[in-house]
DNA sequence: CTGAAAGCGCTTACAG
DNA sequence: CTGAAAGCGCTTACAG
């Protein structure tokens, strides 16, 4: 093979090349031999740069263009000849060698590269070393490379502002360290907040998640489902399944790594809180005030959240004796609309109820909302439980009596296990332990009690309080 | 060439293929004549079911293995020889032809193909014809194809559960119709109202989101920006700019189009609320109450929302002759946590303020939280005015007087300018109104507002009641 | 209307 | 330690 050099003594290396004739000056059309014609012209000066030659340098760039084949850029090198005189030449990359008598068809192409991507072959080309090694070099840990190389790749990679393209490695290894996760609406700040859980240990691990909003309809959870596949992620964090779908049982079939998170599912892995308990929890805490009329905010009762913790509430009644009637039950969403609309409902019955359980806290807000325009106030008229123990829970004009939820951890939790179902290991389901924290929305002069700390173990009646009311 | 066709009178097509001998009796080894030797078992049965023959019938599929070198299924099929008698074959896709002496080698990948992937080569296959009449018929407005091919093939890719190769068609075309967005947090509801607007209208016009939360930290921002670079996103919506990071002046040179929402900054393309006259608005109604020693919660002093409502604000009351001290304006967060933090600041000044403004709603909970601790409420004691107007405001047991900002349809807004600039079209930046409802926080018996139908002009002291309250 | 080829950018087992 | 080749799954202009 004919040895080429650059102007600045590298090498020229490709697999397939084809030299045509000395260089040419600007606009002069050049034959190359392999049935493709180069123009001379200063149109690529912009790829010149690489190489810092000026036009009068023997190294100068050229533009070429033949009728409607448009190839590569044409660089000018020097040809050692055989007996060993450098002469400048037209170098056409990737074109020539075997299949030099043909045209190349190429597809024209919107712009698969645009102007200024960096590649591997570029670095390669400028560095005068074969893409592969350009390849290892890069690598996470590279092996079987020089030094010397690693440095010189890296350094010009990090001038040139070069970003592994990742649908080229996610096809090439088939996998995107990519985690799709499925959730109603982010603008709930509970699923947010699982959200930011999953997406910090994703990134700590090394991953990365893509989320879709579901908005609990069936035709979503299809649609954004089929989206995540398609982008090839590895694995999937389901917050959205929904006892009325069988989206779950199609996930099966799909080979994809998946665990559900907060609602639950037979039979399928997940991490969620202790929803039965924590109804149960909030009944206890309703029944030693003496209430027996409750009203439930029941939320979504295809969401296993809202189903258990209504029906943990409504077993903690039946077995004090006081079983609550299903018209005192409202199927409602999680937001403070829905709470207000349900909240209106129970005021409106014949007998209103002493209480009210509201299954989140957004929810308890909007039944605070149609108390304060009846004119009723927490707890003397109506006492009202909200569940999660949000920020917002315990700074409210009346405190909110709430169950608390490990939101965060729950997602990272949720993270955790994908990962370990990622690396091929058995896992089982988790329940975290949901905790009561009485405020004034229930116990008049109760002590503010804040969650800084997350205690893990239900503190019904068994705290101090760690913040005192200032008068 | 031979000609093969299938038991059910197919052709057999491929590029390149291989005919060796009659079919084998199952774990007999077949000499293929090509260096490779075919082993006849029933694990490819899975691969049975395409053609669904029975393993009594001359269709019966086989699987192969070579030593370390796997090769794709084996098929058995009619050849048809040279007398027209037509004679069962062993037959190895993409192996023979011309190089079918070699060996190929093949690199062992971890598994880029997962068992069970359907591609376009395997419904091709399957069906007799060329894999890129599969993709014809399979895009979205099939030209140049058979209405019946069409039809075979999407009826076989929906039984089969095809789902285009994401990477591969982002690495072929050069676009992935994916708009990366950058937030501080969606845990924070207002970001998480504008990324659902940002979200749904993506969708609706073909593209999807991957979001970011870069917490307001400068390495974050830089970090999960060359994340969406590398994977190729078509157009970026920036929620998080700060006036102290250069980082937009680096996305300048990316050639990815982009537009800020929520925050501004000089010369650069966003979608925002007129935080000035919000924060305007605000002032104009603390005056006309009377308010003269005000104070304020103000947000990140380097986000232009919480920075401009402040200015807004000050602005406002010094043209009216009282100019705010700085030691009453309070830099802090957005959340609950940051406003109780800051009212507790403020209500401890020797003088404290007859009223605060603050730069978000949950802030304004946080302020209000503080004044219950110190049996103080609003307005008799401090009238408090929030700003973004979220659904808990009008809820609260007290009223908030808020500034409401159009969230979701700033959102919404900043996507289509950025569809309009990945159109190529020239954009300017917007300017949402803000609008004020003045509330019990500040005015006492004030008539309850909601802002359902999202007026766009100012209504400070001009409206009358939507609801009546109950009493 | 369909087939055949090329190539997007990358990694990897093999050969030297 | 480096080069050369193959191929991941797809689209597209050309040829027939």
């Amino acid at each position: 093979m004919t040895k080429y050099i650059r102007c600045d003594g590298t090498k020229v290396q490709h697999s397939c090349h084809r030299v045509d004739r000395t260089l040419s000056e600007e606009g002069e059309s050049l034959e190359t031999g392999c049935a493709r014609r180069a123009i001379v012209s200063n149109e690529t000066e912009a790829a010149t740069g690489v190489y810092g030659r000026s036009a009068a340098d023997a190294g100068k760039h050229v533009g070429n263009s033949v009728g409607k084949w448009a190839c590569g850029s044409v660089e000018v090198v020097h040809r050692v000849s055989a007996d060993d005189r450098v002469v400048p030449t037209v170098y056409l990359p990737g074109a020539g060698g075997a299949g030099c008598g043909r045209i190349h068809r190429m597809p024209s192409r919107k712009s698969p590269a645009p102007r200024g991507t960096v590649t591997l072959a570029l670095l390669a080309e400028q560095l005068g070393v074969h893409v592969s090694t350009v390849s290892r070099a890069l690598s996470e840990n590279p092996v079987g490379v020089s030094a010397e190389t690693v440095a010189r790749v890296r350094e010009l990679a990090g001038e040139q502002g070069y970003r592994r393209n990742a649908a080229a490695l996610s096809l090439r290894t088939g996998r995107t360290k990519m985690i799709g996760v499925m959730v109603p609406r982010l603008t709930d700040v509970v699923l947010a907040t699982i959200y930011d859980g999953i997406d910090q240990t994703a990134i700590d691990a090394g991953y990365n998640t893509v989320v879709v909003n579901t908005r609990d309809r069936p035709d979503l959870q299809r649609s954004r489902l089929d989206l995540m596949l398609s982008r090839q992620v590895d694995g999937i964090i389901v917050g959205d399944s929904r006892t009325d779908s069988n989206l779950i049982s199609e996930l099966h079939g799909c080979g994809v790594p998946y665990v559900l998170v907060a609602r639950r599912m037979p039979r399928e892995i997940s991490v969620s809180t202790d929803d039965l308990e924590g109804g149960r929890l909030a009944a206890e805490h309703l029944l030693s005030l003496g209430h027996r009329r409750i009203g439930i905010v029941a939320g979504d009762p295809h969401a296993s959240t809202g189903a258990e913790r209504t029906l943990g509430f409504r077993r903690a009644y039946a077995a004090a004796g006081y079983p609550l009637p299903d018209d005192y039950v409202i199927p409602s969403g999680f937001d403070v609309r829905s709470g207000r609309e349900a909240g209106d409902h129970l005021l409106s019955l014949p007998h209103p109820p002493t209480a009210i359980f509201a299954a989140s806290d957004f929810a308890a807000v909007g039944v605070m909302g149609a108390m304060r325009d009846r004119g009723l106030e927490a707890p003397g008229d109506v006492a009202v439980v909200g569940f999660n123990d949000l920020d917002v829970a315990s700074e409210l004009p009346t405190p909110l009596t709430s169950v608390h939820s490990p939101l965060f951890e729950m997602g990272a939790l949720s993270m955790r296990v994908l990962l370990s179902l990622l690396r091929g290991r058995r896992v089982r389901s988790r329940l975290l332990q949901p905790t009561l924290y009485p405020r004034a929305s229930t116990v008049g002069e109760s002590p503010i009690r804040t969650s800084a700390d997350h205690p893990r173990r239900s503190e019904v009646g068994a705290g101090s309080p760690r913040r005192a009311q200032v008068p």
